[in-house]
DNA sequence: TTCTTGTCACCTAGGTGTTAATAT
DNA sequence: ATATTAACACCTAGGTGACAAGAA
């Protein structure tokens, strides 16, 4: 079971339509994609790691003067499928579940070339990330009989539309209202402002469970 | 097989007679301790550890007017002995062998009630730091007769002499020459500085950087 | 006297959106 | 027009020794 952290941010950005900047030296994404999770075998080895895939195939632009997002054609070619594995795999079970597992070293970019193994992503297209927990099998078989159980999860509300510059304005105030290291644009004081807004709301409801089995060509390769 | 990285600084600061910051919060340790790794089984689990020893069963303070350490009676009662585990710990050996191994996260502090899983040291005495490297078995038994191999690494050059206070004047100035977070207190331009580089002499193919001024004399003028 | 503590200015290191310039 | 880039001021977060004040 996996709980996903800051849901109610995740919940208000996801309102008005969730963008994520990439760029070419690669940028954080905020909020951060953190869980908790429960029922692993606390002595057992697991692989956690994230991908990103297409929503629909299609390319958008955001109309400012009606402040939507419209479909402006078929999807860009794809980008080349990467995964981000959380630099502390492999690890035990008990050792993820007794703190909450953060992706704050994933970073987005749109350089086709990037060799900081760094999510590549279409800029004006949407992606939804993915989280899989990848059970290592401790019995030495064959390297080939290996066993490996997957089972990912999918968050919807942290779906998101990658831009170079953020389009919708309120976007743009949501990050600076939430996220630390945007607290010079803020215009007043934030105190009084963020507990009342973000006082947290970790309902265990809302998460949205997905067993499904990683088709061979999506597997993570390398 | 292990190496100690920086250790052209370390002996620098040996031969003047290392020492090291304690405070109650928790000092880092400059140099850090900091090893490369070879001849590791890749797929074998290892935890990485460090503790620190009394050189000797005194108690020192420093001479100003002779420039040097005085015995100044029989060691202080014993600091609860404390271990410091690499926070990468447990990890394959090919991972520890694919780069550096840094305990940058290692803290010194005088502070006989702290929680916060410092080392706790005697101000005004003497410590060598070791590395230990413990292999664990994989094969599967019963938790009392699981088998753990240690090996411990000691670098003489890596002794160092506990204080709240630098006693040494030159060590300062050592420490301001090659810690980047101390460069606010160097005096001359930074332009003044360029790195050299040396290649260690014992069982060391390392490249080590040294921060040297450039005399006043080769200074360009502008 | 000798040693310790807390505060401070000054750094490193790196994450923000802004803005102006530049592609496409 | 629309989208991207690079430089920038302004942050977070935390590691330095200096210094004055306090403690033993």
């Amino acid at each position: 079971k996996v709980m996903l952290e800051m849901k109610a941010l995740w919940d208000e950005f996801h309102e008005l339509g969730t963008e994520m900047i990439v760029t070419k030296a690669g940028r954080r994404m905020f909020p951060t994609f953190q869980v908790k999770m429960f029922g692993l075998e606390p002595m057992s080895d697991y692989i956690l790691l994230m991908d990103f895939v297409p929503v629909d195939d299609k390319r958008y632009r955001y109309a400012f003067h009606s402040s939507s997002w419209l479909v402006a054609g078929k999807a860009d070619p794809d980008m080349p499928r990467r995964i981000h594995v959380h630099p502390d795999s492999p690890a035990k079970g008990a050792q993820w579940m007794k703190q909450i597992v953060s992706f704050d070293k994933l970073k987005l970019t749109n350089n086709l070339l990037d060799d900081n193994g760094h999510i590549i992503l279409n800029s004006m297209h949407r992606y939804q990330p993915r989280f899989h927990v990848v059970y290592i099998d401790g019995k030495k078989g064959d390297s080939d009989t290996v066993h490996e159980n997957y089972k990912t999860f999918i968050f919807p509300e942290t779906k998101f539309t990658a831009v170079t510059a953020y389009q919708n304005h309120r976007i743009t105030q949501l990050k600076i209202a939430s996220n630390p290291f945007a607290k010079g644009f803020r215009d007043c004081d934030p105190d009084d402002w963020r507990t009342l807004t973000f006082h947290g709301r970790n309902e265990s409801d809302s998460v949205v469970e997905v067993l499904t089995q990683i088709p061979p060509s999506q597997r993570p390769r390398n």
